[in-house]
DNA sequence: ATAGTTATATTGGATAACCAATATAAAAAT
DNA sequence: ATTTTTATATTGGTTATCCAATATAACTAT
């Protein structure tokens, strides 16, 4: 445990989030996780993940190198989100801890 | 990647949580998580989790063995929230996204 | 077409996160 | 007091997560 604020572990839950909002190629996602974390994850970092979730059969990448979410992947967001839901059920507490 | 589920390194972050809304014990904190998360951490991994939180001077533990945050424990707490609630801002979206 | 730039992808490795197994200590019950 | 149960703690090791470095491919501009 280094340091909290990295919260390892959210990143793949966090791609499947963001593509399923909105088509997105590599560069795409990379920016939305800069504007997030604060950081863009290098490409050592997204490009693996993004092929496990394809090898996952959670993504789709189509010829324009867009990513979108298979019927699966959909599937594995939401029970990822209800999830994530019941694990932080009192986040809104965290939004006003932090003003 | 295993599994989105999992979150890994969320942990030590919702146990500094756990604590900042009430002073608890290992195994009070234990059962808290279980609520959130389904399963109950073994052992080998709540109390390294509370050794570090501990070595770290995040928490303090009294002699009835309940820990409480430290100031320099609620400092980091808040900045671990401003951090997690940028992270997931649209939070709000993944809560109707499971209903 | 060629050079320069940007995007995508792979590899290898470091380390954080976690658990199972075990040990010890404390509390409760008989 | 002794047994039983529960809580706390440690150790050792497995795996997931992530990044730096590098390579390749695909655009853009001249």
């Amino acid at each position: 445990m280094k340091c909290n604020c990295e919260l390892k572990g959210y990143l793949s839950y966090l791609v499947l989030w963001i593509i399923s909002k909105k088509n997105m190629t590599g560069a795409e996602i990379s920016k939305e996780l800069e504007k997030r974390r604060g950081t863009k994850p290098s490409p050592g970092t997204i490009y693996p993940v993004l092929k496990e979730l394809k090898d996952k059969g959670l993504i789709t990448c189509d010829g324009n190198k867009a990513y979108s979410l298979t019927y699966k992947g959909k599937t594995e967001l939401k029970q990822s989100c209800s999830f994530f839901c019941k694990m932080f059920y009192d986040i809104k507490d965290m939004f006003d801890c932090c003003k």
